[in-house]
Order: C-alpha cells, then structure tokens, then sequence
DNA sequence: CCAAAAGTGTTGGCTCTACACCCATGA
DNA sequence: TCATGGGTGTAGAGCCAACACTTTTGG
C-alpha cells in the first residue's frame, strides 16, 4: 500500500493500546487493508509508471504508488479504481491485482496490509495529479525510479515482472496501445517493455500466429512506406494456450 | 477468508455504525484483514485438500479453509502458519501466498479481506483438528468437495489452478512427496493433479532435463522389479526457466 | 533518386510426441 | 514360471531461431 493518509480519515487507527500487557484493547486493535496501484503507460519510447509524491508524516518528501485505505463495503478492485481515480484522475484502466504486502513495518505509522494492483492505460497524459493529498504527481521511467516509500521497491518489481509474463500469452499489450496501431509499434512496446530485441519476421509470424489480431483496412503514412495497422479482436482478457 | 470466530475475539467489531447518514462512526470502520489456508495433500492416491467445519455463526455446519484474523504486528505468512496450526496441527508446511478476496459480501458477518494461502504437507497424516474453535475436520478429494462456506469455491479453484501451474515450471512437486521416492511415484502424482495421463518415458526424460532431482543409492523392493528412488537437489523453491 | 520504415521465406536444429518391448524381482 | 511394475530408444512432426533483401512512400 503505502496508503498515504487518506482524505476521507486519519491513519492511526487502531494501535494497539500502549497496555504492553496486551489487555482488551490491544486484542481489538487489527491491521488496516489499502490498495496501491502500478499505473503503467508508454510515454516518448520508455515504459514509465506513475508515482506521486508523499506530502506529511514521517515519508513527506518520497514517492509512492497511489493508495489508499479501502473502505467499509467497498470491492478491492473498487478501491483501487477510486484512489486511481483520485489521485491521478485514470478512469477506467485495465486493472489487475497483483499480490498482498502485510509485513507490519512496511509502514512506520501503522499496520496496513497492502494489496497491490497493476493498472495499465494507453495513454500518459490521461494521469495528472491535483489531489491536495499528495505534493504532485508524474511519470518515471521504471529501469530508474526515485526513492520509494513503504516497501514500493517490491511492488515495483513485482508489477514489472508481471507485466512482462502476461505479454507472452495473453493480449495485455492492448491495454497500453491505441485502438489501433502499426505492427513495428507492437513490436516496439514488447521490445520495450521485455528489454530486449526481437526478430521482427519471427514476431510477426508467433503475434500473428495466436490470433488475437485483425487487419484494418486503415494506414499509417509517413514519409516511407505506409503501415498497414492492426487491431486486437478484443480488447477483454484473453489468454493464448501454449501446451 | 471464512474467518470463522478466532479465539482470540469476537468478529463482528467495526461495524459501521448504524447511522445511515455516515457520520464519523462510519468513517472509522474498517475491513478486518483475514488469511485462509488451502492445505492440500495426497492420501490413497487422491489430491485432497484439508476442510474444518464451522460451528458457530449462521454458516454453522458448512465446511471452509482454515483461516482467521490476522493479527496487529503479524506478518501475512506468520497468521496463515499460525492458524493452520491451531486448526489442524500441521507445523512446517510449503506456504505460498495466492490472492486476496474482499468482496465485503462473502462473509455475511462483517466484511473481511482474506488473503488466501496454498500449502502442501507431504503426509497426511500430520494433519487433524482438535480446535474448539471447529466442529472437526478432515480431508477431502478436490473434485467434490461439499458445499463452502464463504467464497470457498472460488478460493479452491484458484488455489488448484495454482499448483497444477507450478508443477510444469517449478519443484514444487517436493512438498507433497516424501524425501525419497520413486519415479513411478512422482509420474502419479502428477498424473493425479494434472488430471491426466503421462507417457512415461517423455515424463523421465523431461524431468531429469529440468535437472532437479539426483538418484540414490536406495531402492524400493516389492513383488516385482526394484525401484530406484530418486531425491529433489533441494526442497527450497526453484524455477526453471522454459525460454 | 535517396532515405526511411514496411514487408516477406527458408533452412537447420531442437523439442516434443507417440509408441512397445525387455528386465528384475518376489511369490 | 508367472505376475507385477520398472526401465529404456527411436522416428516423424512441428516449432523456433537465425538470417537479408525487396517494396513503397515522401521529400
């Protein structure tokens, strides 16, 4: 989580009474939940992700994944698309969890466990941050991020290695590009995001080969050959069958 | 989670407060943070997984995962051990985290986050319940499991879809076999989990590649040829790499 | 006509699957 | 000697990686 202090509340909560005897009250007290979430976009060419800057309490200064304490009756998943929403104005984002953090020093204010997202959209200037909660907000390059609060290293890492397992047999890709786009635009988003080269016959053979895609009759022109471009048959989750 | 009552406290704390309206009380109440814990194991040539029967509450009598509170200053993986303990005995169990349920309707008591874990003993007989806290428990074969209490179903899918995944990339295989076995032995298993047949020689021939297990000097005798018995190079976790 | 990016096939190696017979032991 | 499960090899198909030249457009 991270679950900086929310607007709707305080986030000392629930100590435990400093009864060190562990009386009544220190059998009440119980860890809070948050949800924080890894907005991922494509942005001038390198894969970056949104942080935004830690405002008050003992972390004022760093930056951190936006969260927030998830309410009474409220869905995980709900959750996590209102403090998206709140803190970086996303909408509505693919939106995926990823793993809980529950280590209680994770933050030094209180006991929160943290169950972490990935949201992923395709376009970066949809995310801008004006909530008073948080000094600021934008867009860092994963391969070097700023110091990170809580434990947002992990999260970080987690979310990345996601991201990149789920390119290889689903259609996530969708999720970060246009409705529409080149097949060397493709190619670059998974070269970008898998860090590494890829042989483009070959690639176009195996993306082609899964199915997901469609040809439109629509091109991109440029001062060269134009590109024919392509669309996902669907832009729900799907899954390809390895064997 | 399920959540049944834990002994250490009554479930139905935070409670929003009854006013409607939302004034501060309702601002206060939080989610509880539960874990439960798919425990499964082989016995007489079945996956099976371990059940406690609830004995208080409105879903009296229905069957869950073992699970409860965590508590404040505990971390995730330290609750899940510890109520599998106190539920069914099991000491040192394989302990993996899978995901985390908040539909704050799944309890009809209150609404609690459970963080499910999956946990594999190698013996069942390690496993028996004499908690208060449960009406019994005992093992039951995966493919008809009696009706959950909770969103146990779910919870039981997910966790099999997890370990039918692990056993083709990983040595997770271990957790669930004695220290030494036979070939023959490790073929069932994952002929029994995966749900299907296994040719036998592209099984050796596969898993000897993955190049994590070494043979022994030991045999198993019976009525007919001997066995070789064969050992995992380490129980702790690995992966192998698939390209 | 030049620059820039789009588009396209083939080959060799490797991996996977399918498949059936002999072996070692205990009873 | 028979029953039981243990142990082994090979051939064909499909898959994947490596590799370079031609095409189309705009300037």
């Amino acid at each position: 989580m991270g679950t900086p202090p929310t607007s709707d509340g305080p986030r000392h909560l629930k100590r435990p009474a400093k009864d060190p005897a562990g009386g009544p009250a220190i059998r009440l007290a119980r860890p809070n939940v948050a949800v924080d979430t890894v907005l991922f976009a494509v942005e001038s060419g390198r894969l970056r992700c949104y942080l935004v800057q830690l405002k008050r309490g003992p972390l004022e200064g760093k930056w951190a994944f936006p969260g927030g304490l998830v309410r009474f009756g409220e869905l995980l998943d709900d959750a996590a698309r209102r403090e998206l929403l709140a803190s970086t104005g996303v909408n509505e984002p693919y939106l995926e969890q990823l793993f809980s953090f529950g280590d209680p020093s994770r933050d030094p204010r209180a006991h929160v466990v943290s169950v972490a997202y990935m949201a992923l959209i395709d376009d970066p200037r949809l995310a801008a941050t004006q909530s008073s909660k948080y000094g600021g907000g934008g867009w860092f390059e994963v391969s070097s991020l700023p110091g990170l609060a809580y434990d947002h290293e992990l999260v970080a890492r987690y979310a990345l290695g996601r991201l990149k397992a789920k390119l290889e047999y689903t259609n996530v890709a969708c999720r970060l590009l246009p409705a529409v786009f080149s097949f060397t635009e493709l190619e670059e988003l998974y070269s970008l995001i898998l860090d590494r080269q890829i042989d483009r016959r070959n690639f176009r053979r195996r993306i082609l080969g899964m199915g997901l895609l469609e040809r439109t009759s629509a091109q991109r022109r440029g001062s060269h050959r134009p590109a024919a471009l392509y669309r996902f048959l669907t832009r729900d989750s799907q899954t390809v069958e390895m064997l």
